[in-house]
DNA sequence: ACCTGAACACCGTTCAAGT
DNA sequence: ACCTGAACACCGTTCAAGT
């Protein structure tokens, strides 16, 4: 017990925001949360938006970004992107903290490191390579803040509210696609799109030579 | 003059949040703004959270969805991406409000209505039609959060400071890629994975009869 | 029907006082 | 060096009182 720190607080901190969300948390009620004073939490974080990057870099840090560096650059960046789609699966209210924090730490610039590293290695140079790496970041974060719902899936978000009532005269092509719009497997979804790109990328480079295994395509 | 109603009050809030952005908003600043007490809000609005929802509303309403239906599918999918990204350009500290808002309104789903009638009338069906449309939406919801500096670019936020120190034995990759990770512009940006994006949705149509000027690709 | 002030239960943060 | 209560300037919202 006892003897406050930093990592403490901002294990209370992203204990809290799993617990009752994002909106929940206030400087008050995590050090309500440690059984200490307000002001005791001001020794160890200068203020609040500093506790927050601090609950991004340990939600990062959580996350196993492991490499084979032996693998097919397609299947590297599949990984990278799968590993970072854990978070919104490890720690869905804290996704948006993470995404949304402009982080300059060692945690916070590995993944981008690592992505333009492979990207660089499959291939791509300068200009290109970063242009990749922003569309990349782009597609798994907007994948990401759909999946923790704060973006619309145009599915039922409850599967007990059956569904706002479309006028089938204004929306005729929402309401021909009901049935496929009313299911959203975030997996499936996010690995469609993964494919797509990662097709894409491999044509931008000129690699029609690629197996279909390779390339991403159902044989 | 006088006579409150909604309308004004949502107004009001957009203008608040572009010149003081989205954190300085309350209840009592919009009253404040309006010369009424913070209590007369509460006659035309239920709550903080509706009042968003009609920030969000009020902004997507002034994006110009236009449409030719005798375009390519191709071209008509590039325009309404455009037309989304406005969004940024025109209200940049209210985009955040309006990606993040799950709003059932005429407002709120005619840009998802008029994407899929596109996707249909392209050649996709059924749920790979669905998937089409979550994965544009994602690639750009993630480009307008970049955008508008929710998320990170890599680049320098502001051209002042001149970069976080990053160690080049840590950070091979984005030292290297410095120069390129400088600037970000985000139209080019932007363009490069829609361009993209479209080409790939072209290949899984099996279009590869069509011109270089069709398939996005300078000739 | 619309407006409103007082009140309640919250915020983040400063400051001065303690150990 | 670390902890803390009081205080300040804020929040959103309820309620009862006004017109």
């Amino acid at each position: 017990m006892s003897t406050l720190n930093r990592a403490k607080i901002v294990a209370a901190a992203v204990d809290l925001i799993e617990r009752e969300g994002a909106d929940a948390i206030s400087m008050r009620r995590i050090a309500a949360e440690l059984g200490v004073g307000v002001m005791s939490l001001y020794n160890h974080v200068p203020n609040k938006s500093a506790l927050l990057d601090g609950v991004a870099e340990a939600v990062l840090s959580g996350i196993e970004f492991t490499d084979d560096p032996s693998a097919h650059w397609t299947e590297r960046v599949r990984i990278q992107a799968r590993a970072f789609r854990q978070i919104a699966h490890d720690y869905p209210r804290s996704t948006m903290v993470v995404v949304s924090r402009q982080l300059h730490s060692t945690a916070g610039m590995i993944p981008a490191e690592r992505a333009l590293a492979t990207l660089r290695e499959a291939g791509f140079k300068g200009e290109e390579a970063v242009r990749m790496l922003r569309m990349f970041i782009a597609y798994i974060v907007g994948s990401l803040l759909r999946e923790v719902g704060v973006t619309p899936t145009f599915a039922p978000v409850r599967p007990d509210v059956p569904m706002p009532d479309v006028d089938p005269a204004l929306f005729p092509e929402l309401c021909a696609g009901a049935p496929d719009l009313a299911v959203c497997d975030h997996e499936a979804e996010f690995e469609f799109g993964l494919e797509l790109l990662v097709q894409a990328m491999a044509v931008r480079l000129g690699e029609r030579g690629l197996t279909g295994h390779e390339r991403g395509l159902e044989t």
